[in-house]
DNA sequence: GGAATTTTTGAACGTTGTTCAAGAAATACT
DNA sequence: AGTATTTCTTGAACAACGTTCAAAAATTCC
């Protein structure tokens, strides 16, 4: 069994990240193999070396397109209006996602990339879509010049609400809050902690 | 070579728990294996199994010593008298010990135990210590009948913390803004989200 | 059809966690 | 002391892992 005309090298990178998002969905990420990728899809070992160049290649790539499908999941399409409802609504779209997709949101959280690892374009790009996705929401609360601020308290809320969703994903306890009570804490203590209209840049 | 009544089980477990411990600190917890832990202590690989169950549970094991040595690490001898300033004091603490031991804390956050893993006593008791020490500082924010809310607040900040303190151990950027930085505007953001006095208990 | 190119294979290597029969050392007993 | 028993230690064995690469197979080119 060789050549197969059947599929692009494209279509066959394709069909390995599908198949190994199955078997990531179905086993974990500790489940996850490079023989059962190809296995999967009618390939031997040797064929993956030539879609990927390593394990952390497969499976960044995947992981860039689990953020890119909870970037697409979050999308308001009719947003309310304030920004605590919208935030609220943020979170919820959010782990509605990871419970849909546990074991994939473990594997973007908790797969250890070998030391000599740096993150890709994609990676990092599909990152910052979602970081773009908080920051819009919660721009009424900053002034022109607190862009700086709201930055640095955007990546506060990441990593607490990623915190919060790997304890839900690795369904560990949570000291009795279920995750969207835990969420909308979070929210809460953030928008608590801003002064509570920051008007004045138009009007 | 076999018997050494040069050791007793007990000797043995310490030499290999501090073995490992060494294997991580130098290479991450990615370098450990079972035959590098009785290597370096002159036994081979079988008589791991004399001492543990299995990788999991010397892992859990050395994770423990760790939750512990970080709680050794947060005693605070003379306290000031702020909460705000105890906090932050603590928070500053939790970073210091995480600086000086990245591998081993990031063997607690990041290590994966199998599947049919379950947490030991010894394990949630060094949790449930390190919460009791938050609860402690804390326990002037709150009435008597607002346990329950210190509870799910202190799961928050400890969720928000290791987050932060995960990122830093893996050394990935956080948007410009040191841990100290972060760690200092997640506890500003806690106050500032609790009433800023809460009396009427005592007075 | 034959030559050149591209793709696929799978054996090979070193590593992992885990098990377990066999050997070695210490202890107990006569 | 010598033998029997128990206890500890070993390391080969197994199945699986990521990765490499010469050989084989399929396709393309002329």
């Amino acid at each position: 069994m060789a050549r197969r005309s059947d599929h692009s090298r494209k279509e066959l990178t394709k069909l390995a990240l599908e198949s190994a998002r199955q078997i990531v969905a179905e086993e974990g990420i500790d489940g996850l193999s490079g023989r059962k990728v190809t296995r999967k899809i009618g390939y031997t070992i040797g064929t993956l070396y030539q879609l990927f160049e390593d394990m952390d290649d497969l499976v960044e790539r995947m992981n860039v397109q689990t953020l890119e499908q909870l970037y697409a999941h979050c999308q308001l399409d009719e947003s309310p209006d304030e920004v605590a409802a919208q935030l609220k609504e943020l979170g919820q779209r959010f782990i509605e996602f990871v419970s849909l997709h546990p074991n994939e949101w473990h594997a973007v959280m908790g797969y250890r990339y070998k030391d000599n690892h740096t993150t890709s374009d994609a990676y990092n790009g599909a990152i910052q879509k979602l970081f773009g996705l908080m920051e819009r929401v919660t721009l009424p609360l900053y002034a022109d010049d607190e862009r700086q601020e709201q930055s640095l308290d955007m990546a506060l809320l990441w990593t607490s609400l990623t915190g919060l969703l790997g304890i839900a994903a690795s369904e560990r306890k949570l000291a009795g809050g279920s995750i969207e009570e835990m969420t909308e804490r979070l929210i809460k203590m953030y928008l608590a902690s801003r002064p509570p209209i920051a008007s004045g840049t138009i009007g």
